[in-house]
DNA sequence: TTCAAATTTCAGTTTTTACTGAAATCAGTC
DNA sequence: GACTGATTTCAGTAAAAACTGAAATTTGAA
């Protein structure tokens, strides 16, 4: 993880305990924001975006521009750039410190709300644009299926059945994710409990509940 | 989205309409394309992967390779490259014809099987990853705990909090989009009719239900 | 088994995306 | 309103990802 030198800018730390453990610490705190920050990369977003925010999230205190700068060894304008974005997801905030002339930057800091966000941008981005090229397309039709039938019948199915999938979903996110939405822990919750006529199963290669993860007894 | 030349391999196509029409169809099917290809940007997937897999959804029968190089205009090299990773991900399908060498490759029709084996795939490589790096910083706890308390244990909680959210959502994902889970559809149903103190909301820019997309009446 | 058609692989190239660093702008303080 | 330190912007550059094309390999029919 080799980053940058130590210039902690942040006011009032506790007290600095043994440098081991500080250093422990850290090295724990950085496996986290590489992996978040993989997984930056596997969304459409920046890996330093998702660093940063990492960053923000472990720390759990405001971290200023050279805070950041130092800990990530990136540059100012990256800092600023990935900010600036997280800032527009809705995950970070701004603070600002009596006495300091610097901008200092923390993250959300309750899971759900921070998710629920992350779902919101990710909707935003990934789901509207796709229904509104689906209506667009839509209206190219009739014509089309005036003159020939058979193929333009089917290609009006497909059509819809593509839009009605993600028209569902995106109804559940509006209503369970949206603002003033019930939150997305009460959907998996209420999903949780709900019957299913089987066992759990498993995706991919991963177990469910490998180790003391998640859900209920 | 000016594409190539039509040297259309497959065989026996119902017999061609006015040539006018085709050329309409055609061009909606393009857009869909585009707008399936722009989506996988946004993923972590390449816009070709995402155009052969809309082509193949959007014709509705199978294509082969030289099929999708004419239609796409890309090389043979990324057709081959592009079908292999479908096919890992499930969802597209080896054809083979009665007395042709090729090679045909059609997508899964039904919206939801393919959707929940999209939901599958990047939960994969999205959640799965992510977990079990938190499974393993968490190995590293106990003897930072011993050292450095306060900060150390305020760490767990927040690596807790990430792994315990993520678990649930996984937890769910298998129970639902499983191999032989309930299906997404039901999970959506069930969702969607669940009864949730606030009225539908939005998210972004976009307003529920814009046209007809999705839902029960 | 041989042969030709089809597919896969991959080094080299193009295209896209992310990042840097310094100049320009902005914001508090006196 | 001038000064100083902080932030933003953006042209240029570096890094990453996607793509091509041709050689190597595989496949199926005879």
């Amino acid at each position: 993880m080799a980053r940058r030198k130590e210039t902690s800018h942040t006011p009032d730390l506790p007290q600095p305990t043994i440098p081991e453990a500080q250093a422990q610490l850290h090295e724990a705190q950085d496996r986290f924001i590489a992996s978040w920050g993989r997984m930056g990369s596997v969304w459409g977003i920046s890996r330093t975006m998702a660093e940063v925010h990492a960053l923000l999230y472990i720390t759990g205190r405001p971290l200023c521009t050279d805070d950041i700068m130092a800990r990530l060894g990136v540059s100012r304008g990256n800092v600023s750039m990935s900010v600036r974005s997280l800032l527009e997801w809705g995950v970070i905030e701004k603070v600002r410190l009596a006495g300091d002339r610097k901008e200092y930057y923390s993250a959300e800091q309750d899971v759900w709300s921070m998710m629920r966000a992350i779902a919101r941008e990710r909707i935003k981005r990934e789901v509207d644009p796709l229904l509104d090229a689906l209506d667009e397309i839509s209206e190219l039709g009739p014509q089309v299926s005036a003159r020939s039938p058979e193929e333009a019948r089917e290609l009006q199915k497909r059509l819809a059945d593509i839009r009605d999938g993600f028209g569902l979903i995106t109804t559940l996110a509006h209503k369970f994710a949206g603002p003033r939405g019930a939150g997305l822990h009460t959907a998996a919750k209420l999903l949780a409990k709900a019957p299913v006529g089987r066992k759990a199963t498993h995706i991919g290669s991963r177990t469910v509940s490998k180790k003391k993860s998640g859900g209920k007894p």
